[in-house]
DNA sequence: GAGTCGTCTTGACGACTGTCAAGAAAAGTT
DNA sequence: AACTTTTCTTGACAGTCGTCAAGACGACTC
């Protein structure tokens, strides 16, 4: 049984073919993962899924053998997609300031835009505690998360020069609690939800790495929108 | 519009006549609140609740208008049961390390005891980042667990005389994301998840109150199992 | 004892679900 | 050109869903 669906016959040349056959996985894949950001794990249908791709309803099972093959894969490429970003400001930083300021307006500009994908995340991982078919994906794409956040604050602890003195499991709850509350202030419509993260944020990067300077203890830094990314 | 289903007419005494109507009710929700629980959002479905009750499909539809007026009828009662049990043990502990042991291993228990009923929780909340519906019930449960984690960490910081430097909502999310993160490595079958979280808890709340004495600052707490609350 | 009210069951409805099979259409091969 | 293979559409299947209406049952009142 390989993960694709009726596709053990050939494999012709393996590269073609089989890359062919990935890109319009990949693609369906795409149309699931904008469904499932849109409604959501329990209100998303194959149906629904095909009609946010330029094919019908029965090409899925072509593609794919089952939902549950379907919806892993889509939920693959979100984890390719989600995780990327931070690691540039991480590396161009050269201050404490400076990270946190690029650090929480990542966060923020990923609160913006990419809110309704990344409600999927939470709603996935809530499936994962009652579906066991998820919980190898989401664990995997939470220790890479976890990860992530670890570069960061190691960066962080490079730039004070005090050391980190919680776990990279409890930084990253911490970090999740944080983003998880934003979201759905944001989502409920909340204006202030991402500049109370962003506060949020430098205050518990303070917490854990020591502040940068014993004169600014208390007073958090403003977070600027970047420059970049800022959107309509 | 009343919530309750067709009782706009009598309401002969107020008394027992609602009573029994809204005990029934309770009755039912208790019985969604178990399938819920069970199953998780996605596949529960209102045959399956009548199922776990001693009733018939049909009578749903008597006692509430909605499959939504049932499950956010549930979702209050689900409020009702889970934010009691620590308030004791912040009332009765006389120390930073009993207050640390007696709050570890109420989270332990619960982790351990009421896993399937708190999943449901993360999973409602889920559901609240797609449908507005739920946004207003998912929040007073979160402000009252936030309530509660605020006022266990006011008594640590009473205990050790040193102030809260993190607002509530901050210290919140920081529990809730360990919490989360151990319920999942629990339900995936992780048996330190508990141990796990419980030393996390502990480091988390030094981290906010500062160490109970200069001599242990970094040597964890081994949490015991509460006597009471120990399950078969 | 006839009638009324609150409660509950039964069975149905239209709509929707995941899945699959038959075959049309397109692409590739010789 | 004819033939084969891959790709995609269509339409159906068995099942489930939320909802609702018709009526059964018991309790209570006049």
């Amino acid at each position: 049984m390989s993960t694709t669906a009726t596709r053990d016959k050939k494999t012709r040349e393996d590269k073609t073919s089989d890359d062919k056959f990935n890109v319009r996985r990949a693609e369906l894949g795409e149309a699931a993962l904008q469904t499932l950001a849109e409604l959501g794990y329990a209100r998303t249908s194959l149906r629904e899924i095909a009609q946010n791709s330029e094919f019908s309803h029965g090409v899925l099972h072509y593609y794919f053998t089952d939902k549950l093959d379907l919806i892993l894969c889509s939920v693959r490429q979100y984890k390719a997609r989600c995780v990327k970003r931070y690691d540039e400001v991480t590396a161009t930083s050269e201050s404490y300031d400076e990270l946190l300021q690029g650090f929480a307006a990542a966060l923020g500009e990923t609160l913006r835009n990419e809110a309704s994908l990344h409600r999927l995340w939470y709603d996935l991982r809530a499936q994962a505690l009652f579906e066991a078919a998820f919980r190898d994906d989401v664990a995997e794409i939470d220790k890479s998360l976890e990860k992530m956040i670890w570069r960061v604050l190691s960066r962080f602890a490079e730039l004070t020069g005090r050391p980190l003195n919680v776990p990279s499991a409890v930084a990253y709850a911490m970090f999740d609690g944080l983003f998880q509350q934003a979201l759905l202030k944001h989502l409920s419509g909340d204006k202030k939800a991402v500049a109370t993260m962003q506060a949020h944020v430098g205050l518990v990067v303070a917490q854990l790495v020591g502040a940068p300077l014993p004169a600014s203890k208390a007073a958090p830094v403003a977070i600027k929108r970047s420059r970049r990314t800022a959107a309509a």
